[in-house]
DNA sequence: TGATTATAGTTCGATATCGCACTATATAGT
DNA sequence: ACTATATAGTGCGATATCGAACTATAATCA
């Protein structure tokens, strides 16, 4: 692989890092001080996929380790925005429930976040997102699963 | 904005998130021990556009707060990656110089992230991500451009 | 069933990131 | 020149993220 080819892949998760970076502290500023996108985004998931997830569930969905997640929700719990039951099949576990606050500080923070997207849309119609987003999903999925085989190990 | 083109864009950059966190976790696992992507990008940014860039410059760069960038540049130090020496032009300020030791380890480190790239240009090919980058590039330009102009604020 | 191994979650210690406040130097305004 | 303001970098404290080790419960298997 000659080095003007490898340069345009790092060129390509270079782009991405930096959208990562602009849009993360976007976000971050339309949420209530002290909060974080990592906070938002485990109430936006256990709403759009259910909630009663496990800690572990929500550590994979995020791929980030099980301590990270331990510390997230304890945040979450300790602003009663979620609620830790036991879990009735399996008594090692969990399950992580949204609190009314819960929702609504979700739903809160999207309306916050809407007219920054209102803005983009201005310039970037949804045509043109569509056009981008199944090239990136397939690229995450391939990334993804060869994250869980490195290289036949 | 109704709520299902607002989801549009959230996955957007949703994906945009998955997937820099599995290129973040990728690209370190070839790091040496104790070195993070943070680390490795100062070394690569002043290899592309020149050594002798201030901290300052360096922040604004990469968009993250001096008071980072002074405990990145501190890491690199330490292990003699870069040499810090006063700036001619200006008493408050410092020119951030690479060492020996810091060029061989960018070079090593893109080395040893090349196969990976392979694999994924194997899958996709360079067209491909020529195709996405130009787009990639402009919603970065123009987030970034909507950051220093909060809203005619 | 008893022993072994695997899994869910937490605790703990290390480092990263960030905001605030501070020092030193530079620049602008009079 | 003198004062006021702006800027470059750092020190410090708070929180986030992560890996290693630990506890408790489950699953496997002889």
């Amino acid at each position: 692989m000659d080095s003007k080819t490898l340069a345009l892949y790092f060129t390509l998760f270079n782009e991405i890092g930096i959208i990562e970076q602009l849009s993360r502290a976007l976000f971050e500023s339309k949420l209530p001080t002290g909060f974080l996108i990592s906070h938002f985004s485990v109430l936006n998931h256990l709403i759009r996929v259910q909630d009663g997830r496990t800690p572990l569930e929500l550590a994979n969905a995020f791929q980030v380790p099980k301590t990270t997640m331990t510390h997230t929700l304890s945040v979450l719990e300790k602003h009663t925005l979620v609620e830790m039951r036991p879990n009735p099949d399996d008594g090692r576990s969990k399950c992580v429930w949204l609190t009314p606050a819960g929702r609504k500080f979700r739903d809160g923070a999207i309306e916050n976040m809407s007219p920054d997207m209102a803005v983009l849309a201005e310039k970037y119609p949804p045509e043109f997102i569509e056009g981008i987003i199944p090239k990136l999903a397939e690229i995450r999925q391939f990334m993804d699963a060869k994250r869980d085989e490195p290289s036949k190990r």
